[in-house]
DNA sequence: GTGATTTGACCCGC
DNA sequence: GCGGGTCAAATCAC
């Protein structure tokens, strides 16, 4: 990242935090969410689609970003693997509609599952299952040893058509309150994320919400089947305001929007990450 | 009809 | 050999 286009990203966290802060003020001298406090609201979400707009572009893998990365994750380390080792990892296999129709299961899976190392991997615990912006597509669940719950196989939904590896894996690890923990892996090299900012511009507050809540990967998400987790639910990990920049959604931002205070107050705790954030 | 999810089987690393 | 990750046919929902 650039040195504009990190402080573009700073100025607009700023003014996130001080809005935020107002909407704090506002809040607390009301009981409900109140119709005067949407405008700020919307400034809010506006402000932190344009500071995700700007820390998601092309280049979010540049030295500059895995610094912060590394300053601000201990634990959960950003995806420092190369596309090419991705390619790697998936490389050797054939394209469905390109293989030969007479080769067996076992021939079409040959010399596949090379390197699965997860040296790589981001991890990110939440208490609700949020959109992370990205179109995902489920191709396995899987039973862990050890485990109550079942672990659930994503990939970029846009895998075929532009290549894209990144895949995530996702585990519920509490039952009460619900923890899920996800697994990113490889990095997202596909173009058709959706860009927050536009999404809001595309779809202002006042309009329909039903086409607020319309994310590619939202069908059969099993996570998503509760509308109170739907709709309601926001919680990023506070572990990592890296993550937290890398995880935040439009669903989640919409949803802010038609939240109960609980969810603001969630909504609070993750924008005071933003102060680490700014430390950078 | 199309696209996403389910689920049993397969494959690989440890 | 076991456990975890992935594949792909079958199934489901729109």
């Amino acid at each position: 990242m650039s040195g504009d286009t990190k402080l573009k990203a700073i100025e607009e966290l700023v003014r996130g935090r001080e809005l935020t802060n107002q909407l704090r003020d506002l809040l607390s001298k009301s009981a409900g969410y109140e119709s005067g406090s949407e405008d700020l609201v919307i400034k809010i979400c506006n402000t932190f689609a344009n500071s995700l707009s700007i820390l998601r572009n092309p280049n979010r893998d540049s030295g500059d970003h895995s610094e912060v990365c590394q300053k601000r994750r201990k634990e959960m380390r950003c995806d420092g693997r190369k596309p090419e080792d991705w390619g790697e990892l998936h490389s050797s296999k054939t394209s469905p509609s390109g293989s030969d129709s007479t080769s067996t299961p076992k021939d079409r899976r040959e010399g596949s599952y090379k390197s699965r190392k997860k040296e790589s991997a981001r991890k990110s615990i939440s208490s609700a299952l949020t959109d992370d912006g990205y179109a995902w597509r489920k191709y396995g669940q899987k039973q862990i040893l050890n485990s109550i719950h079942p672990r659930s196989y994503y990939r970029c939904t846009y895998r075929k058509e532009q290549g894209c590896l990144a895949t995530k894996q996702v585990q519920m690890i509490q039952d009460d309150p619900p923890k899920f923990e996800s697994i990113y892996l490889g990095p997202h090299t596909c173009k058709n994320t959706l860009d927050p900012s536009q999404f809001i511009l595309d779809h202002p507050i006042s309009g329909d919400p039903s086409r607020i809540l319309s994310f590619a990967n939202k069908q059969y998400n099993p996570f998503f089947s509760s509308p109170n987790q739907e709709s309601n639910e926001i919680t990023y990990n506070g572990s990592s305001s890296s993550d937290y920049l890398s995880t935040i959604d439009p669903s989640a931002e919409m949803s802010v929007l038609s939240a109960d205070q609980d969810v603001i107050s969630g909504f609070e705790d993750s924008v005071q990450d933003l102060d680490e954030l700014l430390d950078f």
